[in-house]
RNA sequence: GGACAGGUGUCCGAGUGGUUGAAGGAGCACGCCUGGAAAGUGUGUGUAUCGCAAGGUACCGGGGGUUCGAAUCCCCCCCUGUCCGCCA
């Protein structure tokens, strides 16, 4: 949520960036709402003040006429502050949807832009494979090596889910475990975080369970969801806190089941464990003062580089475009592997992200510090995505196949595998 | 899941309808005392929000209710502790 004095004080900013991110929301329509709720609550507290004050009017001894006069006087002053409660209540509600529809102001630095095509490629690292033999994809060196198996899924879960088998599985294990070892190097406290939350975290956030279109599994007689990232529930951690950074910024990581409906997602783009109702992943997570956040998200992305150099993937890290950032993202770096089963002769494939969303969800979440005046201030988050495993695999399966039909597994994971090849 | 017992400020802890934003103590901050320290002693010490300020409002686990007035009475819920049951 953006700060509701900042949107009074620079709607045609605010409105701006609306339209920079193609989003649908009407910041005059706040402005309006939160002018009306400060009226009615301002107007609230004065006829509590009365009632105060009559109330302690009442303290010593009186006559049978002035106690009798007081309470009728307290009793005007109840009906009229009941109804002005619901008011402002039924006002406050109002302007807090709406003014969750805005979304948070981009990066001066942000490509502007509508779609992922006019994210701005900032570099590329690796090589991306040739091969002297036609390339399969993941889904069918995955049926020939018996690595995922989406038949038998869909009979008992439902399409886009899949058994991760045999060698897989071990590489789903290995995968962690390699990127937890460089995220404990760097300073993360690590931690296997719930794969449910409240709704109220969810919000906080910046998702809207509730919404249409939302890509979250809510659970049926209960203000709870399934996380589709452990950002929700490491960004929960904190909700409602005054965390301490005087000791610098605080680094989480979260291994997570992700979870996410993906209504209408099909085609293929999606195919096979690109687009799926559930997968691990590794996610960041960093609390930060404001004055940080842009160099730990700087951080944040050679992180993700250093992963996936170590795993001898190709990649391209972008700078994403107003129009694809979500709503509380600041600004945000994509990187996409190399995927060479993409397509028709391989494409580029979305396998981590990393937002500085400054402000816009601690703000709801209240988590805040104390700066060094003594002063609450509203902290910063960042979020990153460590490893998702299915997309990893995509990439490692795809750029890794040999002519045999064999996928030779990156020398960085063997450790961690016990085995160097898949046949 | 069942039965009790609890939930008050940074912490401990008093408080069962109005003089309590909250006794008392600890802690902390700043003084005094001391060669220095401990002890002692004095003063101060919550958060949020609106306001230039004065000041207002809200907050005693959360939500609702009763009342002119609620930390205090009533209802619902949550959490913690203990015991029992069940279980990985």
């Amino acid at each position: 949520m953006l700060d509701l004095k900042f949107i009074r004080d620079n709607v045609e900013a605010v409105k701006a960036n609306i339209q920079n991110r193609f989003m649908d929301a009407d910041a005059d329509l706040v402005v309006e709402l939160y002018g009306k709720y400060n009226e009615s609550l301002s107007k609230l507290e004065d006829l509590r003040a009365q009632r105060n004050d009559n109330a302690s009017k009442m303290k010593g001894k009186l006559s049978p006429e002035e106690r009798n006069s007081l309470i009728e006087q307290g009793k005007e002053l109840k009906s009229q502050i009941a109804e002005l409660e619901s008011e402002t209540t039924d006002l406050k509600s109002k302007l807090s949807s709406e003014a969750s529809k805005i979304p948070n102001m981009a990066h001066p630095d942000a490509p502007i832009g509508k779609e992922d095509k006019e994210n701005f490629q900032i570099k590329v690292c690796g090589t991306v494979p040739t091969f002297n033999f036609k390339p399969l994809d993941h889904v069918q060196l995955g049926e020939k090596l018996d690595l995922i198996e989406f038949e038998r899924a869909t009979k008992v879960s439902g399409s886009k889910f899949y058994f991760l088998k045999n060698q897989a599985a071990i590489l789903e294990l290995a995968l962690t475990r390699y990127a937890i070892d460089i995220l404990m190097k760097k300073g993360f406290k690590v931690s296997i975080t719930p794969d449910i939350a409240k709704v109220d975290i969810l919000e906080g956030i910046g998702f809207n369970p509730r919404g249409e279109e939302s890509n979250i599994y809510s659970i049926e007689g209960t203000d709870m969801c399934l996380v589709g990232t452990a950002e929700i529930t490491l960004g929960g951690y904190h909700a409602k806190e005054i965390i301490d950074l005087s000791n610098g910024p605080i680094f989480m990581a979260g291994i997570s089941h992700c979870f996410r409906r993906e209504a209408g997602a099909a085609g293929q783009y999606s195919k096979g464990i690109y687009r799926v109702h559930q997968f691990t992943k590794i996610e960041m997570f960093v609390y930060c003062k404001p004055e940080e956040s842009d160099s730990i998200h700087e951080q944040l992305r050679e992180i993700e580089e250093e992963i996936f150099n170590g795993l001898e993937v190709p990649f391209r890290v972008v700078d994403t475009c107003t129009g694809d950032l979500g709503s509380p993202a600041y600004r945000k770096y994509d990187l996409e592997a190399w995927m060479p089963g993409r397509g028709e002769n391989g494409d580029w494939g979305e396998i981590t992200s990393t937002s500085n969303c400054t402000d816009y969800q601690a703000r709801r979440l209240g988590v805040r510090y104390k700066d060094d005046e003594g002063k609450t201030v509203i902290c910063h988050t960042l979020n990153g995505t460590a490893i998702a495993i299915s997309r990893a695999l995509i990439a490692i399966m795809e750029n890794n196949q040999q002519e045999d039909g064999s996928i030779k597994i990156p020398s960085i994971l063997v450790p961690y595998t016990g085995f160097d090849v898949i046949k």
